[in-house]
DNA sequence: CAGACTTTTCGATGGAACATCGAAACAGGC
DNA sequence: GCCTGTTTCGATGTTCCATCGAAAAGTCTG
């Protein structure tokens, strides 16, 4: 019987390989691998998955997703054309899986600060301030995927809600941040998604070759919104001390 | 000869027809075109380079660059695949003659606010209303074709010419209203690069689906950047009066 | 340790899309 | 009528995505 009858659903979601082994991949000085050989000769290092979304991630970051072909990652991993398909079915695929990666930094980012808890305004300025050096240190433009990913809901539904969830935990602090009267009455939602197109906005135009460094974009986004939603303008520098105070010691 | 040898330069740049008539095109109610006929039997409207641009602009925003085939384009308006071929060299072309379009409303609008002169923080407010409004209403998501553009910059010069022009006039009330202390003390280059991204952002955001009008959506949006640069909050409500003077009177 | 089964890889192939080439089909001027 | 220039077409080449069946290894069972 042919392998792509095995597939299940629960593949699809992780974007992984057909039959992923329970036991851990090859690590040892000599991996003695099973299945057929590969035609080079080139020694196996790690799990093929991983290399596979190691040379794609490079060669999207480079080329674009459209510029990428399926074979120019195969043989930058080892394998020849088809063989790709045995752990991707399709190129999207490879690339639901590397914004699964990258989305789970800023989750992760918004999930540590909402538990940190604090003044909202301290909330939003460290979000947006790690937010933008953390998509800037992305080796692909994000918004690209964003596009690949609008365009197959289906394809990407997990990214959608993890998605939700992030603007869901950005609108909260804006909330809590107005019914305080630390923040002036804007909307949360309209707020939220802002917040979010702004830092990946900014990354794109920081990938298209700006002179200054991540950390110098990501504090002047991070004033710029702040200093928008405050209630009093003197409060920024006050929020600019505490953020720093948390996250640069 | 064959009609390739016959290119200058020149036509790359307008994105145009190979030999471009002097004439006006057909649009009289029996236009007499010369050529050879096309197949389908369908009456010829306009410029042949208009109906490309508007079937490629349509479809393009429906289904992404990547997903819009040459055949489709050249169906859509009215001519079988090779003949687009006559009118554009490259797909790209097609592309760069649309960012061409849809970088003439920014940069205009950009001008005229520069022209109509008044406080910083109110040419800003006024440029960042209207120019999400005006991303919104586009066919297509500009971040696309910003990437596009952004892998091909010598086919793309006049738009990064346009680009930087766009920049600059921003840099320029960023610079005013810091001098005269009606803004805060930011990085006007910086300010500038994440006021466009800002729109651009919110752009996309809004064309995945918000239920938010693209009037409220530029409204919030030029709120929270005005709102970050003043000096001074309580000015964000005379800059918003201000605006809407000008702009809805 | 032979043979069946599983795992991983490959080569061949089909189909879609971009792009090029040469020629066909018209109009207008000599 | 014939030549020239304009616009369109069909045929073709190449590249890329994706599928299929089989090959080449290891592992398991009797």
């Amino acid at each position: 019987m042919h392998v792509h009858a095995q597939v299940t659903g629960d593949e699809r979601a992780s974007g992984g390989r057909y039959d992923r082994p329970v036991t851990s991949p090859a690590t040892g000085p000599n991996p003695r691998r099973i299945g057929r050989p590969r035609s080079n000769s080139r020694p196996l290092v790690g799990d093929p998955t991983d290399e596979i979304l190691a040379a794609a991630s490079r060669l999207i970051g480079l080329l674009g997703v459209g510029g990428t072909a399926m074979s120019r990652i195969a043989s930058e991993a080892g394998l020849k054309q088809s063989s790709l398909y045995y752990y991707f079915h399709r190129k999207e695929e490879i690339v639901a899986a590397l914004v699964a990666r990258a989305n789970v930094v800023p989750l992760e980012l918004a999930r540590r600060i909402t538990d940190d808890g604090g003044p909202a305004a301290v909330q939003i300025y460290r979000f947006v301030r790690a937010d933008v050096v953390a998509l800037c240190a992305l080796p692909f433009d994000i918004n690209e995927i964003h596009r690949i990913a609008a365009r197959d809901p289906a394809g990407f539904a997990e990214y959608w809600t993890e998605r939700a969830t992030l603007e869901g935990l950005i609108e909260a602090w804006v909330r809590h941040g107005i019914s305080d009267g630390h923040l002036r009455d804007v909307d949360p939602v309209l707020t939220a998604m802002t917040i979010l197109s702004n830092d990946e906005g900014v990354q794109n135009w920081f990938r298209l070759g700006t002179a200054r460094e991540p950390q110098a974009v990501g504090a002047a986004v991070a004033d710029l919104v702040v200093g928008g939603l405050v209630a009093a303008p003197s409060r920024l520098d006050r929020v600019r001390r505490a953020a720093d105070r948390i996250d640069f010691q």
